[in-house]
DNA sequence: CAAACTTTTGCAACCAAGTTGCATGAAAAA
DNA sequence: TTTTTCATGCAACTTGGTTGCAAAAGTTTG
């Protein structure tokens, strides 16, 4: 096993993740992405992985708050490794954007969500800020 | 046809949308939702319209911006009324909250979006702020 | 090590949300 | 009224994702 694949076995171990050669290679995947991606877009780039078997992971992950998802307005949910090394929610709240052209969604790491005052007694589990509109790259492109 | 009817009559022409019965009824039904609805929620407030053609009307409402669709991490797209009398998308920018019990969505009308800086070259269409946690009732009602 | 047990996986079948093709019915234009 | 356009209901389909189940892989125990 060469030393990548030996940080992703630390990484999931680091969670309570038993760490399969499935498992580190869908934590391989997520993380080279860079971005959040979907169910679709990891079974494009695991060929030897059934749909079943990777969607079982993310949820695994997603138990173990190794990823966490999020809904972009595409029809597909999209997760993203988190980067942050506590393992509560409400971490990784940074603002995330999604481009109407390429269907692509970036995450903003310097620009972190503002917030904001709840009314009395309701209580936030976690906070999802996403920008719509066109990417730089699409801006450019045309 | 009562004052309620033309009422909604009166709204949908004002933003060029051909007022026929079923759209009168869509416009009601969100409208006394008085907050953000699901299609199946229309759909079993409207027994007599058929899935698809409720589903037509949303897509033309969003079309002319009578509706704006939210994503809450629920498994449907929600709709709301739009209030604003303008017809722009970037009306309506208030906070929206999900409740992980109920399951339901409001909106916190007197809590706006605060806005952020983006990076050069992106340009925001529509922004999105979603707190999701416990409702006030349901925190209360335990 | 082998036997017994647990966990993970792939496959196929299934499910839910939503959309589309098409024939019919209603409304608007001529 | 006739023609033409638009809206609707129904059924079939599409898409994203989950589940049941048997086989494979991995763990534990004797």
């Amino acid at each position: 096993m060469n030393s990548h694949k030996k940080e992703y076995l630390l990484l999931l171990d680091d969670h309570g993740i038993r760490p399969t050669a499935n498992r580190i290679l869908v934590a391989e995947a997520l993380d080279r992405a860079g971005r959040p991606v979907s169910l679709l877009e990891l079974e494009d780039a695991l060929l030897t992985m059934d749909k079943s078997s990777i969607s079982r992971c993310l949820s695994l992950f997603r138990e173990h708050h190794l990823v966490h998802s999020l809904e972009d307005g595409s029809d597909a949910v999209r997760y993203e490794l988190c980067h942050s090394r506590s393992h509560h929610e409400n971490d990784d709240q940074h603002v995330h954007f999604y481009c109407e052209k390429c269907h692509r969604t970036f995450c903003l790491h310097d620009t972190p969500i503002p917030s904001v005052e709840l009314p009395d007694d309701y209580v936030a589990l976690s906070v999802n800020y996403m920008v719509k509109g066109i990417c730089a790259a699409c801006k450019n492109k045309k």
